[in-house]
DNA sequence: AACGCTATTATTAGCCT
DNA sequence: CAGGCTAATAATAGCGT
């Protein structure tokens, strides 16, 4: 929609290139607003330019008073699925775990861009940290849980092919032991990285769209 | 832009909403690859409806190889650090930290969500665990380095209305130890949390927008 | 609830300053 | 390069099916 029609391919021309970045980027994020708006939901945009400069719309609703109330999104979760077990209707708050991943989503993005000019503080990396190690344990279960059904569909196809069902309903005398052996999710090298925690200021022209 | 024009507010009618909310979450992500393509610019969407079904647009280019190649979104950032330290200049593959951070959001995004139809399979889990593994040692790491700085800014602004800066260069006997016994960022409870990891399917109508 | 159809409004490409 | 301007294209609200 301007004076002629545009097809999908990169802006070769730099100029126009940026003109037309700046003018979309702030038309995406407005479009972003109204959807939220209008139709009550949380959206959440974030651009990265190639310059590595990120630009981030989120509507905080809720996000803000989760960032206060400093709850885990690991929290917000859980009680999410509570109350949808409980209720199954009037779905309306348990979308604070997904919203709430917002917010973490904005703590790792900042916590991630070498270029921001607002880096993490103390208290936003405590917070970030919490969620993390929530997240993790959390991670860590659903693995544990993911790999048991897996060796359990195993074992069951195999039963399958070679007589009956029979998978250890309390009376397993198949000759091994239990599925529970077979594999521990728990049991990961920490796999270490070496770190260059230096902040890099390279910011020629910061952006205000 | 319709028939008429229309207010920025929450649309009450909840049948005219949802079409709505259609219509413009279409319209929103196309915009997005819009700016993706003609900008050459990472772009990631991500819409909660009040449900809590997520929608999601991301302009994977770098995306799956990083997934494919099982990097670590901190191992992204470090190299990304690295190469514009070492160049400074043609800025072009560092984002891999930055819309490799966009991937992680999806498995965190899937992996907290309890009605998505994909949940996160071992492979996925065992990436996800690396990638939190890592961020958590990232953020800790940086936590630890912020809290000696806001420690050293209170002994120095402490130093400047006393007598004089005198901040640690190597002769330090102003009586006290070091700025470094002050505080020990790795010292944190763990925050234990009970789980409930039931998957809820309640996927009445499936979206394919 | 999903699709098609316009009348309308919204966005914006190319210029100009 | 950052703002206006305007012609022109694009998105979509309200209907009808």
């Amino acid at each position: 929609m301007g004076r002629g029609k545009v097809e999908l391919k990169r802006i070769e021309d730099k100029s126009s290139r940026q003109v037309t970045f700046s003018k979309r980027k702030s038309g995406l994020m407005k479009k972003a607003n109204e959807l939220s708006v209008l139709c009550d939901v949380d959206v959440a945009v974030f651009i990265f330019s190639s310059k590595g400069k990120m630009y981030e719309y989120s509507s905080g609703s809720s996000l803000k008073r989760i960032l206060e109330h400093h709850q885990s999104p690991f929290e917000a979760e859980n009680a999410a699925r509570k109350h949808v077990l409980e209720t199954k209707q009037k779905c309306h708050a348990e979308d604070a775990g997904l919203s709430g991943s917002i917010n973490l989503m904005r703590l790792i993005n900042r916590s991630l861009d070498p270029t921001t000019d607002n880096p993490l503080n103390v208290p936003e990396l405590t917070q970030l940290d919490q969620h993390l190690e929530d997240l993790l344990r959390h991670t860590r279960f659903k693995k544990e849980q993911a790999m048991w059904e897996s060796a359990l569909a195993t074992v069951e196809e195999e039963g399958h092919s070679n007589q009956r069902l029979k998978h250890f309903q309390g009376d397993d005398e198949t000759g091994g032991r239990s599925i529970y052996e077979l594999q521990n999710p728990f049991l990961e090298s920490p796999s270490a990285h070496f770190i260059s925690p230096d902040a890099v200021d390279d910011d020629s022209s910061p952006p205000r769209g």
